[in-house]
This record gives C-alpha cells, sequence and structure tokens, in this order.
DNA sequence: AGCAATAATTGCAGAGACTGCAAAAATGCA
DNA sequence: TGCATTTTTGCAGTCTCTGCAATTATTGCT
C-alpha cells in the first residue's frame, strides 16, 4: 500500500474542496429536501462560486453521491474477489463489496446520512445505479477471473453468468443496507455482510 | 378480456396524442441522438406545443421510453406469476417478464427501435430502472403469492427472497435482450425467452 | 341545436440545471 | 522574483420543467 505520494498544496486543496462540496450538499439536502436544495446554496455554503461546482461535479446528484475514485475501486475490486481465499462466490462478491463500502461507511457521518438520502429518495438511487453500472462490469471481469482460478468447471458464458451473480449479490446488499439504515444505522458492519450473504443463499434454495 | 368500453372521443385522441409524442421522441433521438433532441423538436414532430409536452410525460426521458399502463402490467403480473402452473420459479417470473414484454416487443418498430436507444444511452437506461423499480415491487408480491402456493417450505423472509429473485432474473432478462438487439432483433421471442432462463440456470449452478 | 360543466391545450413568465468562453486569481517552479 | 500552468470565477446563453390563467374542445343534458 503506497502511502500519499506527497501531494502539494494545490492537489490538497482540491480534495478538500471537493469534500466540502460533498458536505454542503448533503448537509443541505438532509434539511431541505432534494429539490428544496439549489446548487446556488450548496455553493454558497462551500464556500464557492456556483460556475466552481460544475468543476467538480457533472450534476448535483453526483455531489450529494460523491464520487468513487474509480482506480481505488478497481483495486479493492481485484484484491477482493481475484484474490479471494474461499472457494464461494456469493462470499467473494459480498465481501468485495463490502471492502469498498464497508470501511467507507464506517466511521463517517457523512457517509451514512448519504446511504439514508439514498433510500429516501428514489431519483438519487436510480443515479446511484446509474454510477455502479461501470463498477458492476468491473466486478463482473473480476468474477470471471475468479471462477477461472476454481477446479470447478467453468460455466458456458462466464461473462454473462458474472453479471448475473453480480446482480444477484448486489440486490441482496441492497437490502441489507436498507434493513440497517431502517435500524437506525447503529448494528456493526459485519451483521450486515452476514445478512447479505444469508438472504443470497435463501434465494438460491427457493429458487431451485 | 373485457373489449375496449368504448371510449368517447377525447380518450381516443388523448391515446393518439400520446403515440404521437413517443414515435416523435424516439425518431428524433435516433437521429439526433439523446442530446441533440429538444422539447420544442419533439413537440414540433408531434404537432403540439411544448407546454403540452409536459401534460403527457415528465421528462423527455419519459418520452422516449414510454410509460406503462400500470394498472394493465398488475393484471399481466398477476396472472403471470400467481397463475403459473409450473412449480418453477424461474420460468414463472421469466415467462412473466416476457408476457409483459414480449408482445410488446412483438411487432412495432416503435418498441424494438426504443429498446435499440436504452441499450445505446445509459442514461435511458437508468430511467428506465427507476421506472421499474416500483414494478419490480409489484412482481415482488406476485412472486411472494406463488411461493405461498407452492407445497415447499417458505423461505424465512418471503418478501426479501422474492425481491432478489426478481432482480436475478431481470439481470438475465436484460442480457438476453441485449443479445437479441445486438444479433439485428430478427430472432424469435421464444428463443429470447429460453435464453434468459437459461442464463439463470447456469448462474445459479455456478453461484452454487 | 343550444348550453353549461368539464377537460385539454396553449402562452407566458420564471426558476433552476448546466455549458462554453475568456478574464482574473492562485499556485508551482526556475 | 518572474513566468508557466491550473483553478476559479463571471457572464451570457440554452434547455428542462413548473405554475398560472386564458382559450379552446368535448361531453352530457335539455
Amino acid at each position: 500500500m503506497p502511502d500519499t505520494p506527497a501531494l502539494g498544496l494545490r492537489d490538497r486543496k482540491r480534495i478538500e474542496t471537493r469534500l466540502r462540496i460533498e458536505t454542503a450538499a448533503v448537509e443541505i439536502v438532509t434539511a431541505e429536501g432534494l429539490d428544496g436544495a439549489t446548487v446556488d446554496m450548496i455553493s454558497d455554503r462551500a464556500d464557492i462560486s456556483p460556475r466552481t461546482f460544475f468543476n467538480y461535479f457533472e450534476s448535483k446528484e453526483d455531489a450529494i453521491l460523491g464520487t468513487q475514485d474509480m482506480g481505488e475501486v478497481q483495486r479493492a475490486i481485484d484484491a477482493g474477489v481475484a484474490g479471494a481465499e474461499t472457494d464461494d462466490l456469493v462470499v467473494a462478491i459480498v465481501s468485495t463489496m463490502f471492502h469498498i463500502f464497508g470501511p467507507m461507511a464506517a466511521r463517517t457521518q457523512l457517509k451514512t446520512q448519504r446511504m439514508a438520502l439514498v433510500q429516501e429518495h428514489p431519483r438519487l438511487l436510480s443515479r446511484q445505479i446509474h454510477q455502479f453500472t461501470q463498477l458492476n462490469s468491473t466486478m463482473a471481469a473480476a468474477v470471471v477471473q475468479f471462477l477461472n482460478k476454481r477446479e470447478t468447471t467453468l460455466p458456458r458464458d462466464p461473462e454473462h453468468v458474472a453479471e448475473i451473480a453480480v446482480a444477484t449479490c448486489v440486490a441482496s446488499v441492497r437490502i441489507a443496507v436498507k434493513e440497517w439504515i431502517a435500524a437506525g444505522a447503529t448494528a456493526d458492519i459485519d451483521s450486515m455482510y452476514l445478512r447479505a450473504i444469508g438472504l443470497t443463499r435463501e434465494t438460491l434454495n427457493t429458487l431451485q
């Protein structure tokens, strides 16, 4: 794990500004609702001009959701799925998703508040799904690696199977997250993780 | 099947106008791209004022995607999943989806063109997923009915299992549709249906 | 046919999201 | 310090979408 390669003032400021915008966005939307929050208000609170807002985010929704550093996500996925010790695909996929989002959910108020907003506003949910679409195909690619590594015979269409498998796990995790938020976001992350796996298993049994 | 309950001129015109807007939207977007098509252009071609456009659709994307009559969908779902002869849940769900969308895809150029647009433009895809979200919970409710009817033991969380099962099947169908479109949208619908079921099965085997 | 109730269409004014462009400010580096 | 590179900002403009009130069309009734 390479440590921060000595960011200059310029980059540190950029990162800080981005975080300030995300925070302002989540706070104002929480207080005023999705339509009540305008880009002007968010920019105001983040101490930037409205024009600068759009240098950082493509849309209001993106600022609320934040944007993943895709390089980082890529690394987490490769480490998680491809390098999993288990032979169980469900465990590999779900645990990887929690490696990406678990630590993210871990401490900060910002992330938890954001998850709650996503549950509350369908528009945000659909934007998030949109964001995750590319992430899903990255994950599916890693799943294909995983399948190749496993001793069992390959399915006929590894790419497609991987995509569907990911979709199934994503649905389970989504429900686990929803329950976790509904219960006050206080339970620990591990229980959410186990819950997601349990739900997937139950579904597989039922479908077969 | 009750036949049309004698629609008056008013309703017939409304239906016709709606179709004219949907058609204009799909045609112009196909020709000019998603951003190249404006509401003004679409309204122009559909022979209505831009203001009227928004009496029919909430957004440009909605007009392109069209909107399902949710009552009709509800009936199809109940008939399909709840009234399925099979004991196989996958078959029940997938065949229901094709009862809803199969006939829709059947002949008209509009529907096929629309599916192609959805493949092409991620923004449309995410909006469609958004539209389908409520449809998914309707479907999940029907799946719960189905599970109750079956002799096998109920899973612990029927609602959640149903939701995940639907998500899995939706992913399979989505891939089957994508392949179908990619192959020129010429193959018959049944092959697409069988393909979706096959993909689901393959995934279940792999996951377990 | 004529008339009143109801519904659909439209224009208008305006808010808000977002973009391109070019000037101004901040930062990095020699 | 002075020059090159980034970042921020203002401005003007386009487009989506909404509320409101006037106009027009449809319907049911007499």
